[in-house]
DNA sequence: TGAAATGTTGGGGCG
DNA sequence: ACGCCCCAACATTTC
């Protein structure tokens, strides 16, 4: 009796199917991660650095229970294949992955290994398996609310516990040759900011201490706070989930914990609007296996012929964040210096490209893919087609956000663009949202020259807007 | 999980 | 006292 546990977006030992599997089962344990051959969505830039620092404290979390990470690279069905041949292992355990390349890799691997190991495919990455999940007449959801709803009724009706970590892990006699982490080079020769690697502690144990500060300090102001950029209302949890250094069922059970410690027998409405954005990664996930396609293709098909504009100086500017609009400037190097951005800030930006620009959520997606610490396919093809209109749920093509209007709503006080964009820092609060606007006299006074100290807006939102409003109606033609 | 255009209402200044 | 205009505030429609 022996298990290969293979590890990929669920890296922690408590509540994880396979090492549960592997611990009941009784006999060594060889966890391992493969590193695969870059794909079409193989991972970006900034999520190549965070699975750099999260192995690393794996494989601490493994040592401290008794046991190691095992590392390669490859095929991971020649890998696991190679493995058991080295081990004598008997059975494999892995979790399930939600995206279309995973799905058919997994499949692969169980079905062309299901004669030689005893295979357990565990589901540790959602709360609801998208394929028990259904309308009454047994489509897939594709409008958030009722989704929602259900996912509530299921989970309330059927809680389940987190699995509790395994104390120790059975090791071998004798470990297989293991790859270092260095020589995976996931980490950039140069050129990366390296606050990106500050802003990010990985670990299950640090994801555990995120979680608990946010349940003390934030939570109960979440409802509000978290539209507002300069605040610290949200949770910065996304990286861990994504990763599987946290379970979304370890997050839920936590606030369900909270309610229990005060005699609440149910989330308190505060609480639950924070678990309802949990339930959004879990309608992306439910979206992305339903409609494997909407990666690169448009969920809604009267979109596959709109007239996106290819404007790649203006991608490019948008990517370094030079448009000239503080907001949408401020998000985008909010993101590239530590690999997250705000959600309300990444709605204003995508609307910008994809509404001011024009330019196709593809190009927008990629960017993110590229640049997020958190880049994850479910949550990115769901959130840049639900901008762009052509997704489940999504805003109407028409809901174009003003950049200025947004600026003035959710950071009244600046604060926000001054600590992205310092050289607005100078500018009274009041100014910093359209430095254009403001009175050339004051300007003067606070030492500050629009077109050196900063950019000119790049466009006009308000022609902007009717351009887009006219794609549209293009479009409908 | 918008914003702009357009419509309606009501208070107050004024002749 | 009255009608008229202005305009802010709010509501509705439209993109």
């Amino acid at each position: 009796m022996s298990t290969i546990v293979w590890l990929r977006h669920d890296l922690r030992l408590a509540d994880n199917a396979a090492f549960d599997f592997a611990v009941q089962r009784g006999g060594p344990v060889w966890p391992v991660f493969i590193a695969e051959p870059d794909g079409p969505w193989s991972p970006g830039g900034a999520a190549r650095v965070w699975l750099h620092d999260s192995l690393a404290a794996l494989a601490q979390e493994l040592a401290a229970v008794g046991s190691r990470l095992v590392i390669r690279q490859g095929d991971p069905l020649d890998v696991l294949r190679e493995l058991q041949a080295e081990t004598g292992a008997t059975a494999l355990a892995f979790n399930a992955r939600m995206e279309p390349a995973g799905r058919a890799r997994d499949e692969r691997v169980r079905t062309s290994l299901a004669t030689a190991l005893q295979i357990k495919v565990g589901n540790s990455s959602l709360l609801c398996r998208p394929d028990r999940i259904a309308t009454g007449s047994g489509a897939p959801y594709r409008v958030f609310t009722p989704f929602w709803r259900q996912v509530y009724a299921s989970l309330r009706q059927h809680p389940t516990l987190p699995l509790s970590a395994p104390a120790q892990l059975p090791a071998p006699d004798r470990w297989p040759a293991s790859l270092t982490l260095e020589s995976l080079a996931l980490l950039p020769a140069k050129d990366w900011p390296m606050g990106l690697r500050q802003q990010w502690p990985a670990g299950a144990a640090v994801a555990h201490r995120v979680l608990a500060a946010f349940l003390d300090e934030a939570v109960d102001h979440y409802a509000v706070a978290r539209d507002f950029p300069a605040l610290p209302g949200v949770s910065r949890l996304s990286p861990y989930l994504h990763n599987g250094q946290i379970s979304p069922r370890q997050v839920w059970h936590a606030v369900h914990e909270r309610a229990a410690a005060r005699g609440a027998l149910e989330p308190s409405e505060r609480e639950l609007s924070w678990l309802r954005q949990l339930a959004w990664r879990e309608f992306a996930h439910h979206l992305l296996w339903h409609f494997p396609t909407t990666p690169d293709a448009p969920l809604r098909p009267e979109f596959e012929a709109f007239p996106w504009c290819d404007d790649e100086p203006g991608y490019r500017r948008w990517c370094r964040g030079e448009t000239g609009f503080p907001m949408v400037d401020a998000g985008m190097r909010e993101l590239w210096q530590t690999g997250l951005m705000h959600n309300r800030v990444r709605m204003i930006v995508a609307s910008f490209l994809t509404k001011d620009l024009g330019v196709h959520w593809r190009r927008g997606a990629q960017w993110f893919w590229d640049t997020l610490v958190d880049a994850n396919l479910a949550n990115n093809t769901l959130g840049w087609q639900w901008t762009a209109g052509c997704g489940a749920d999504a805003a109407p093509y028409f809901r174009v956000f003003n950049p200025i209007t947004q600026s003035q709503k959710f950071d009244p006080d600046g604060a926000y663009l001054a600590r992205w964009l310092p050289e607005l820092a100078a500018l009274s609060p009041a100014d910093r949202h359209a430095p254009w606007l403001a009175s050339p006299l004051v300007l003067k006074a606070a030492g500050f020259e629009l077109g050196r100290d900063y950019p000119a807006p790049m466009l006009d939102h308000a022609a902007a807007r009717h351009a887009a409003l006219a794609r549209l109606e293009q479009s409908k033609r």
